[in-house]
DNA sequence: AATGAATCCAACCGCACTACA
DNA sequence: ATGTAGTGCGGTTGGATTCAT
């Protein structure tokens, strides 16, 4: 149910996402938040590319990376059906802001402002409509119109009642909302530090570069080399670890035998 | 079984707004 | 005051799915 993928004349990938550029942009979402959507799929691309070695972008535009995020993938987000008490909801907010999606999609977490729409085009405004002399639409021909039209109640029935999305991605609240640079980062490197510190034997922060992957040492991008931290801060400079975004010459350069480690969300 | 219509929703587009140089 | 970049919002579309004939 989704556009099928295509490329623009710019090389930027429209279209349907797929489940590795979903994992590419949460795992980038995670470690830095969000600050510059635009820059995101650049930086998403290149900073993975650190640890698969394969020169593989993602190629979309910030808008785009945005609206996934913001519509399918960040966490929190409820799927599946409506409450008789979310739908009493938007029908009473519709009444009051009219199409102030976003607005409206304040008063229900969990809810986007798209979905709101698409429920509110398809299910809710022929009530509204049939209603607009009454002060609460009648429930009544709500009900007998989900049970009308059987396609949609086949669909409806499918799907889990509002499931609230999996919260496994354990995203930082700061990297969520609006947050600047320093606050989202850092507050990655204080925190998660100290837990990837507990996990790693070789006690080093998340861009320790252990020598796992053995089963993989046959393929051509895996060749080991012997890198450590100190030699991609001395690529970049002591400040690409403390700001979250990568000064465009060091796009330029060939990283392709850093090792990658499996364990990290970076790996996709 | 085949086919056209209806439905739904993820994704796209264009515009407006804000921040900043 | 002006221009530009980045972001958010609302309207619209594409196409998979399901239903009706």
């Amino acid at each position: 149910m989704v556009r099928a993928p295509y490329f623009d004349a710019n090389g930027i990938k429209k279209g349907a996402w797929s489940e590795e550029e979903d994992k590419r942009l949460i795992a980038y979402v995670e470690r830095y938040g969000h600050p510059n959507w635009r820059q995101l799929p650049r930086l998403a691309g290149i900073i993975i590319n650190y640890f698969l070695c394969l020169n593989k972008c993602l190629l979309r535009c910030g808008k785009s990376c945005r609206l996934r995020w913001m519509n399918y993938l960040r966490p929190n987000l409820k799927r599946g059906n409506y409450t008789q008490k979310e739908e009493q909801l938007i029908m009473d907010l519709h009444k009051e802001h009219g199409n102030k999606w976003s607005l409206i999609a304040e008063n229900l977490p969990g809810r986007t402002d798209n979905e709101i729409k698409n429920y509110w085009h398809s299910h809710l405004k022929k009530f509204q409509n049939r209603n607009l002399n009454n002060t609460t639409y009648d429930d009544d021909d709500l009900n007998k119109s989900k049970s009308k039209s059987s396609c949609e109640s086949t669909m409806e029935h499918e799907r889990p009642k509002c499931e609230l999305r999996d919260d496994s991605h354990h995203i930082l609240e700061s990297s969520v909302s609006n947050v600047s640079t320093e606050s989202s980062y850092s507050s990655y490197t204080e925190e998660d530090n100290k837990d990837n510190n507990d996990n790693d034997d070789n006690n080093n922060s998340w861009l320790c570069f252990s020598s796992r992957g053995e089963e993989e040492s046959n393929r051509e991008e895996d060749r080991v080399a012997s890198w450590d931290k100190a030699t991609l801060f001395d690529e970049f400079g002591s400040s690409f670890w403390t700001e979250p975004f990568i000064s465009d010459n060091a796009f330029n350069q060939d990283y392709s035998y850093i090792l990658y480690d499996r364990e990290d969300p970076f790996f996709v």
